[in-house]
DNA sequence: TTGAAAGCGCTACCAC
DNA sequence: GTGGTAGCGCTTTCAA
C-alpha cells in the first residue's frame, strides 16, 4: 500500500518519485544515474530530466547498504589539535575525498580505551578502511577491536602486532635525529638529553639514532632519556629534570613539537642562552620555530605527505588487498642557532 | 573462542545469525540489543549470550536506513591544517562523540566550489546536521546546496542569507580588536594598517572595531585596509604593501595568525625593530607567539570552545529544532612588546 | 512476551 | 533495452 501523499511535502523524493515522474521503472533510474551502460538515449534523457526537476540525490545510506561498501574511511588519532596530526589528516583527506571517499574523524584525546571504542564505532559504521595513529601501540582493547575486522588498516608511525594485519607508513626518524646528534657531537657535546614519548616507534627510533651516532664516531654513548607524554607541561618537566641534574646534558633533543614551548619556558625562566649555555633540537616544526630568537634547530618532515601516502596506501589496499612493504618517508635535520658549541 | 574464521559459516554475522543461535526471532534480538523494555529475563539472557558468542555488532548502515537518522554530522571547513580550524574541530568532535555522534570531516582547501560539493556529499550521506566554517559567505553553489536541505546547520563566524535557516556561533571580534586599537591609539599611533580576509564576518567586524575605536577617542579614522586570502605569502604581501607606502602606518593589525609568519619575515628582512619602528598585533594565537622576541601582542579567543559551543548548539537543534539567538564568544587583547609607541 | 512481516531506498539479477 | 523483484540488515508495527 502506497502511503505517499499527493503533491508537495508528501514523501521525500526517492528513486520511486523519479521513476514515476519519468514514467519508467526504478531499475532504469538506478542504471541511468549510476552511469551504467545499456540505456537508450531517450530513456536516459527522461530520467535525467525527472531527477533534475525533483532535485533528486540518491540516498547514500541505501546505496551503501546494498553495495556493501560505504566509500568512507575512519581516521583514529589522539588529538587533532596537534598541528602534526591535523596536517596528516589534511593530507589524507585531500587524497581520499579526491577518490570519492569520506573521512570519519575521531579523536581519542590520547586515552587508549577511547581509541578502542572509536574503532568499534567506525567498524559498526562499516567504514571501508582505517587509518590509525593511536596513542599507544599495545592497548589490548584497541588490538582486540582491530583483530575483529577484515577492513584494510594503515598505521602511521606505530607498530602493531603481526596478527593485526596492517600496512605501515613510517617516518625515517633515525635519519634526522641521527644527523642532529652527529652535529651535536661534532660540536663537542658529549652528554645529550632526549625527551620522548613512551612506548611508540618514533621514540624507539630516536633513541637508537642517538646511540648509533655516538657509536659511529667511536664515542661512548652518554644519553639521558626522559620518557613521558607530549605536552607543554611535560616539556617543562623534562627540561627541568635535565637541568636539575648534577651533571646536566649540554644539548637536548625534544621528541615532539608539543614539548618545545614548555622547554623554552624553562630556558627563559632560568636565564639560559640557547645555543650557548644549552643547545636544543626539536623534532617537528612549529610555525615560528624558524623565527625564534635564536632559531630552533629542527628535525623536519613533510607531515602532510605522511597523510597522503597513508591514504594512497589504503586506497591501494581497497582496490586490491595484498601484503605490502612499509613506506618510509624522509626526515631531515636543519641546523639553526639553537645549537652551538658547549661551554 | 568468539572469533569467526573468515569464510566460516558462510554469511557475515547479522541479526539473523544471532536469532538463530539463540533460537528466537530477529525482532527479539533487535529489542534486547537496543535495550527496549518488554523482554523476559531469560530471553534477554539467551540473546545476549548468542550475541557475545558471535561477536555480533549491529550494522549501523542498516540501522540508520531504517531509523532515518545517522547520528553523524558533517563538518565543512577550509583547511584543517590551520591550527584555528583544527582546534575548533577538536572541540566539536569531543562534544559530538560524547553524545554518540560521529563527525564526517571535509576540507575544501578554501575553494568555494568544493565547499558546495562536499556539502552535497554529506547530505547524500544523510548526516543529521552540519557545522560550517566556509571560505566564503556568498558562494551561490554552496548556498544552493544548503537551501536544499532540512537538516540543522550551525555556522561559525560567518553570516549566511536568512533563507538558509542556520544557527550561529560568533566570536566577538569587535571586543578584542577594539581594545587593541584603543591601546594603539593611546600609545600615539594615528595610522593603522589592517590586513584581513575578504568577505567574511570577522573581517567586517574588525574593520568596524577599528573605526569605532578612533571614533570613541574623538579621532578621525586613518585606516589602511588590505584585503586578501589568509596565508604566509599574503602576510608578506600585505606587510610590504603597508610599508612601501609613502605614508606607511605605524601600527599593523593582522586579521589571522596565518599572516603572522609572513609579516615577521618582512619585518626581519627590512631590519625593522618590532614595537619600535613598527607595532604589530595579531588576531589569534600561535604556539610561539608569546615567546617571540619581542612577544607578539595578540587578540585571543578560545577556539576549542568555539567548536564545543557549535556542537552543543547543533545537538540542541537536533533534539528540538527551534529558532535560537546566535551565541557570541569573547575575544580579548593581550598587550605584548610587539606594540610600542610610534617613533 | 514474542515473532512474522512490512518496509527504509537502493542495486542487481533475471525475465521479457 | 527495460522493468519487475529479491534482498542488503535492521526496526517496528501488528497479530498471536
Amino acid at each position: 500500500m502506497s502511503r505517499r501523499l499527493p503533491g508537495a511535502g508528501g514523501g521525500r523524493t526517492g528513486i520511486r518519485q523519479v521513476a514515476d515522474l519519468a514514467g519508467v521503472g526504478i531499475a532504469s533510474v538506478s542504471r541511468v544515474l549510476s552511469g551504467q551502460p545499456g540505456a537508450s538515449p531517450q530513456l536516459t534523457e527522461r530520467v535525467l530530466a525527472a531527477a533534475r526537476q525533483l532535485g533528486y540525490a540518491p540516498n547514500a545510506l541505501a546505496q551503501n547498504l546494498r553495495r556493501r561498501t560505504t566509500r568512507s574511511i575512519g581516521f583514529v588519532g589522539s588529538d587533532i589539535r596537534n598541528p602534526l596530526l591535523s596536517s596528516i589528516v589534511g593530507g589524507a583527506e585531500a587524497v581520499l575525498s579526491a577518490a570519492g571517499y569520506s573521512v570519519l574523524l575521531t579523536n581519542s584525546g590520547g586515552v587508549p580505551d577511547l581509541d578502542a571504542r572509536r574503532i568499534e564505532v567506525l567498524l559498526q559504521r562499516q567504514v571501508d578502511g582505517l587509518i590509525l595513529l593511536p596513542a599507544s601501540e599495545g592497548d589490548p582493547a584497541t588490538l582486540a577491536a582491530l583483530r575483529g575486522t577484515d577492513v584494510p588498516i594503515v598505521v602511521i608511525d606505530r607498530i602493531l602486532p603481526v596478527d593485526v594485519n596492517a600496512c605501515y607508513v613510517f617516518s625515517d626518524h633515525r635519519a634526522g635525529v641521527g644527523d642532529a646528534t652527529r652535529h651535536l657531537l661534532l660540536q663537542g657535546h658529549r652528554r645529550i638529553g632526549l625527551a620522548v614519548a613512551e612506548g611508540v616507534r618514533p621514540s624507539r627510533e630516536r633513541i637508537l639514532a642517538v646511540e648509533d651516532a655516538y657509536r659511529g664516531l667511536d664515542l661512548v654513548a652518554d644519553i639521558l632519556v626522559e620518557l613521558g607524554a607530549l605536552s607543554t607541561e611535560r616539556g617543562e618537566n623534562a627540561m627541568e629534570a635535565f637541568l636539575d641534574r648534577a651533571d646536566p646534558p649540554s644539548a637536548i633533543i625534544l621528541g615532539g613539537n608539543q614539548l618545545l614551548e614548555g622547554a623554552l619556558n624553562v630556558v627563559r625562566r632560568r636565564g639560559l642562552r640557547l645555543g650557548k649555555d644549552i643547545s636544543l633540537v626539536c623534532c617537528d616544526d612549529l610555525p615560528l620555530s624558524r623565527l625564534y630568537d635564536p632559531p630552533i634547530a629542527t628535525v623536519m618532515r613533510d607531515t602532510s605527505l605522511l597523510g597522503q601516502r597513508a591514504a594512497e596506501m589504503l586506497l591501494e589496499q581497497l582496490a586490491h588487498p595484498h601484503p605490502i612493504e612499509p613506506i618510509v618517508l624522509p626526515t631531515w635535520f636543519i641546523v639553526r642557532a639553537s645549537c652551538g658549541k658547549p661551554t
